[in-house]
RNA sequence: GCCCUCGUAGCCCAACUGGCAGAGGCAGCCGGCUUAAACCCGGCACAGUGCGGGUUCGAGCCCCGCCGAGGGCACCA
């Protein structure tokens, strides 16, 4: 049979289609104007129907893909065929971010440069994904290591450095703080309109030299040049930003020790954008789940800075703390500063009447006692912290603090349970409000004080529920019998009238350290001069590329060697590093950032690429951004605007897609873009897992050769060689011996099959296992469909030019309603399950109708594209399918003659009448009570209330 | 410890605003086609929704408490 739907038939249609739509330029998404046009050289014309699908950057890993990898893929490519065929204007490209550790790695064990393995890989990967039949616009692909896109890049990096955060300036959309160019605070700063900041080297801008100027400046800059304590990975041989280390203190990428080290490093101040990046969270249509994620890492807290003065003080004369509870002041009776506290670094000589022998730690003076637990303190790393983290370790400072709702004097202690990174690195200790502070003053002998009326039966330790104030009232101000929310408020109020203290909001952002010591990434676009301060480079002298280096693998060291120090690999190259230019000062010589970006750098701003791909003037045609991602730039665009549907896995939830944002909104305040948000609709989707199997040793043995035997008790035993093994279910990996390749399907059963099979398995946000022996069902659906259009030994067509009986008809235009609501809504599995019904229904017919079989066709296409292309030909069409309208129902073909009508009696079914839709309540209620199944069942009882909801349900209530 | 999501047939999954537990697929069984097998075609069977309460005329769906799985956060004042 020639024209049997095999895979090998499906493959060469498929391949012959893909060659046809190359040709064409099928998916070429016309610009409004420029150099790209669609397939037929126009340009778009019908503003409100642009349409931007996105994947998630892919990494072209050396690996190659397992079926896993292209359901994203698979899952946009039908919307975005689904919605060129609602006739919308769909950009959907791809790119690749190919920066990153593994082609370094790889680059390490086979001395092979990493842009050699890298393009390699892209060129597998480009391979694996065209025979998919993706329709991406060809010409709109880029790699992030490319020269001319590393050049914008390293040009965003620039507008950052040349930006500073003005927390007062009003933005465009009305809110408050925006980015501003540099140059507008240094204009501030000359004219006297702005002070400078306190802890510059003089009062007046005159009185600054050129070099001490600078220095102010730099410190205000959003990306920054800091001394301070960073995540030093010796493993992986660079810093790390906190969002790269885990949570019990070790990369996320290879599992390494990270230790706190102060270091030089580059910083871009997210922070200041912590509250814009929280509340505009509001603005976008993403999962709930990956929204509370970012909440949490930026971590906003409501709640008022205090200021305690110190009353036997050497230098220091206060202390500031940040508290969540200023309404439990009055229960405050000690303080807690953090080991790495300035006001550490001169405590009291002798330990001041009253301290307690328990206090300190068995020390003659404070300064002793101090700088031991600063000692012990900084050789924890961050895992023994954890451990310790119930016993509540720390030591009397000597220092006593005056608390300024009371005046009494207080100890101040230092203990690493106060982080210095978080609000001031100060709290007041409130142990009947508070576990921690509660588990210290058990420890240390500590009075507690509740200020919140524990409820009855209150076990003691710590109240930290709501309540009534009690115990908390001064000369001046009562707080007692006021609810927490009150309470906070009015010692708010309070302490600012007094001084003492402030309303105020911390995070738990902290800012982006941007630095790494590795070769495989974007050079930094600066260079320092003679006083070691960093300058920009001119655009002209654009993109900055790597150099060649001796040596490109990262010096790493011993994981737990917590003393080695990041050795960049760009500095091996003298040459490069020294370089004389001319930068309005003559020609001198300079040293260059030998530092490269982290590989988030990409993928911060990969989507305005797609956009405009070749521009070479800007870095995005603010007609192009306004077209595709400006706010209302179609009808669910919404005010934010962004891309329209961005797809991916829930594991860049924070990464990624944090930075991503913050970039965007830098180029949001400078004007470069008019969204407010680069993702508009953000969708997870699932991963596909797969079972492995292990023998007796623990083994893997190929998951493929496993025979499973069900025995006669219900229980399966799984075999491999005869051999009993053990089934586990995880990812899919070389190692596991379960890898299934979209190759291996492509052999198998071809594109369309694989396609509909990963579409079919379930909602798209769901993980579900990979099962090759299911896959046959997609097959069987797709050769019956081709059956019941073409003949398989002659490839005649053999539909019918009859019209369709009402039955046919009628089911026809079902499935086009169905359908239609189900792909809006994303859910292939149910549409394609619609579809089948449809097909199996002309199965049953002798002949297949045309107007039955050209509507399944077209909405088949977006899911199996090249079997409907091909079966659209045949059935005559000259035109490509991709662009046609997808079918509408007709609204006279989707009523019925009757319906079922369900009788019930308290609830339960009890009988079933069949009725026109359009039967009134009081005919439907007068039927079912003379129904006799219904009779029966109420068993002469009389009748309370009758629900009636017609035409589908008639449930009668008994008395 | 806190927070979120999910538990429906042997398996993957449907079920609208609370209204007949079943759309589709895999596997299974029976029959047809075939010299035979595979493919293919036709048919059949299979759960009362993790467990226990509650609300309701009516609960897979809403509420409460458990159990199990997955994920996030975790000395953040």
């Amino acid at each position: 049979m020639p024209f049997r739907y095999t895979s090998a038939f499906a493959g060469d249609l498929e391949q012959h289609w893909q060659d046809i739509w190359d040709e064409r330029g099928t998916y070429f998404a016309a610009n409004p104007s420029g150099p790209l046009t669609d397939g037929s050289g126009a340009h778009a014309t019908t503003p409100g129907r642009s349409f931007f699908v996105m994947d998630m950057f892919p990494y072209p890993s050396g690996a190659g893909l397992h079926v896993g990898h292209p359901l994203g893929y698979i899952a946009t490519d039908v919307v975005g065929r689904f919605r060129r065929m609602q006739g919308d204007n769909v950009l959907h490209a791809l790119g690749y971010d190919a920066f990153g550790l593994p082609a370094e790695q790889y680059a390490v064990q086979t001395g092979q440069h990493p842009r050699i393995t890298t393009e390699a890989n892209i060129v597998t990967m480009r391979r694996q994904l065209r025979r998919l039949g993706l329709g991406h616009d060809p010409r709109r692909t880029f790699a992030t290591t490319d020269s001319d896109y590393v050049r914008w890049t390293q040009w965003i990096f620039l507008q950052i450095f040349n930006s500073w955060y003005d927390a007062d300036a009003t933005r465009p959309d009305g809110g408050t703080g925006r980015a501003r160019p540099i140059d507008e605070l240094v204009d501030a700063y000359a004219s006297g309109r702005r002070a400078l900041p306190e802890d510059a080297p003089a009062r007046t801008w005159d009185e600054l030299d050129d070099v001490a100027r600078r220095r102010v400046v730099d410190a205000q800059r959003l990306a920054y040049v800091s001394d301070a304590p960073v995540n030093w990975c010796p493993g992986l041989g660079t810093v790390l930003a906190n969002e790269e280390v885990t949570s019990d203190g070790r990369s996320e990428r290879g599992n390494y020790p990270v230790y706190q080290r102060t270091l030089r490093q580059w910083k871009m101040r997210i922070t200041a954008y912590a509250d814009r990046l929280a509340a505009d969270l509001d603005l976008i249509d993403w999962p709930e789940k990956v929204r509370s994620m970012q909440r949490n890492w930026i971590g906003r807290s409501e709640g008022a800075r205090v200021v305690f003065d110190v009353a036997n003080a050497t230098e220091l004369e206060s202390i500031e703390v940040f508290t969540t509870r200023p309404d439990t002041l009055f229960g405050a009776t000690f303080m807690v500063v953090a080991p790495e506290h300035p006001l550490l670094d001169a405590v009291p000589a002798a330990w001041p009447d009253g301290t307690r022998s328990t206090w300190t730690d068995g020390h003659a003076s404070p300064v002793e006692a101090v700088a031991a637990y600063r000692r012990e303190a900084g050789a924890k790393t961050a895992v023994e912290r954890q451990a310790d983290a119930k016993a509540k370790t720390g030591v009397f400072t000597g220092f006593l603090a005056r608390n300024p709702v009371n005046d009494q004097l207080i100890p101040v202690f230092t203990a690493d349970y106060v982080l210095m990174g978080y609000g001031t690195g100060a709290i007041m200790a409130v142990p009947g409000g508070d576990e921690r502070d509660f588990a210290f003053a058990e420890a240390f002998g500590l009075p507690v004080v509740y200020t919140v009326a524990p409820p009855e039966g209150f076990a003691g330790g710590a109240h930290t529920g709501d309540g009534t104030t009690i115990n908390s009232s001064n000369d001046e101000i009562s707080l007692d019998g006021l609810d927490v929310d009150t309470a906070k408020s009015t010692v708010i109020a309070w302490l600012e009238a007094r001084g003492a203290g402030t309303g105020s909001i911390t995070y738990r952002l902290r800012d982006w350290l941007f630095s790494r010591q590795r070769y495989w990434g974007e050079p930094f676009p600066i260079v320092y001069d003679e006083n070691d301060l960093p300058i920009g480079l001119p655009d002209a002298l654009l993109p900055v590329d790597l150099p060649d280096v001796p040596d490109y693998s990262p010096r790493t060291f011993a994981p737990e060697d917590a003393n080695s120090s990041p050795e960049p690999p760009l500095g091996r190259n003298e040459e490069w590093v020294h370089v004389t230019l001319d930068l309005g000062d003559g020609p001198k010589v300079y040293r260059r950032d030998t530092n490269t970006m982290p590989n988030w750098a990409g993928s911060c701003w990969y989507y305005l690429r797609y956009l405009d791909p070749s521009d070479s003037a800007q870095l995005v045609s603010p007609e192009l951004e306004a077209f595709w991602m400006g706010p209302d730039h179609n009808p669910t665009a919404g005010a934010a605007g962004g891309v329209d549907l961005y797809v991916g896995g829930v594991e860049h939830a924070v990464l990624h897609l944090l930075y991503a944002r913050f970039w965007h909104k830098v180029l949001y305040d400078l004007g470069h873009v008019t969204s407010v948000e680069p993702f508009h609709t953000l969708f997870n989707q699932g991963y596909i897992q797969a079972y492995a199997y292990a023998d007796a040793r623990g083994q893997y043995v190929p998951a493929d050769e496993v025979v499973e035997t069900t025995a006669g008790d219900g229980s399966t035993t799984y075999r491999w060689n005869g051999e009993e093994v053990q089934r586990e279910y995880g990812k899919m990996g070389k190692s596991l011996k379960n890898v299934v390749t979209p190759d291996d399907m492509y052999d198998a059963y071809g594109a369309d099959t694989f396609r509909v099979y990963e579409m079919s398995m379930g909602p798209l946000d769901v993980s579900r296992p990979w099962d090759t022996r299911a896959v046959v069902g997609s097959q069987r659906f797709l050769q019956r469909l081709w059956r019941n259009a073409v003949d398989e030994v002659t490839g005649a067509l053999v539909v019918s030019e009859d019209e369709p009986s009402l039955e046919t008809t009628r089911l026809v235009h079902r499935t086009i309603a169905d359908t239609t609501v189900e792909m809006e809504a994303m859910r292939v599995n149910t549409a394609i399950a619609k579809l089948i019904v449809l097909n199996n229904h002309l199965t049953s017919l002798s002949t297949t109708p045309r107007a039955a079989v050209e509507p399944l066709v077209l909405m088949l296409a977006p899911i199996a594209p090249h079997i409907a292309e091909e079966l659209w030909a045949r059935l005559g069409h000259a035109e490509s399918l991709v662009h046609h309208a997808y079918p509408v129902a007709d609204p006279q073909h989707l009523v019925e003659d009757t319906v079922t009508c369900v009788l019930q009696v308290q609830g339960k079914v009890r009988g079933r009448l069949e009725v026109v839709p359009g039967i009134g309540e009081d005919d439907l209620r007068a039927m079912a009570l003379a129904d006799p199944a219904v009779l029966r069942a109420l068993d002469g009882r009389g009748v309370r209330t009758v629900i009636v909801r017609a035409p589908r349900l008639v449930n009668v209530v008994p008395a």
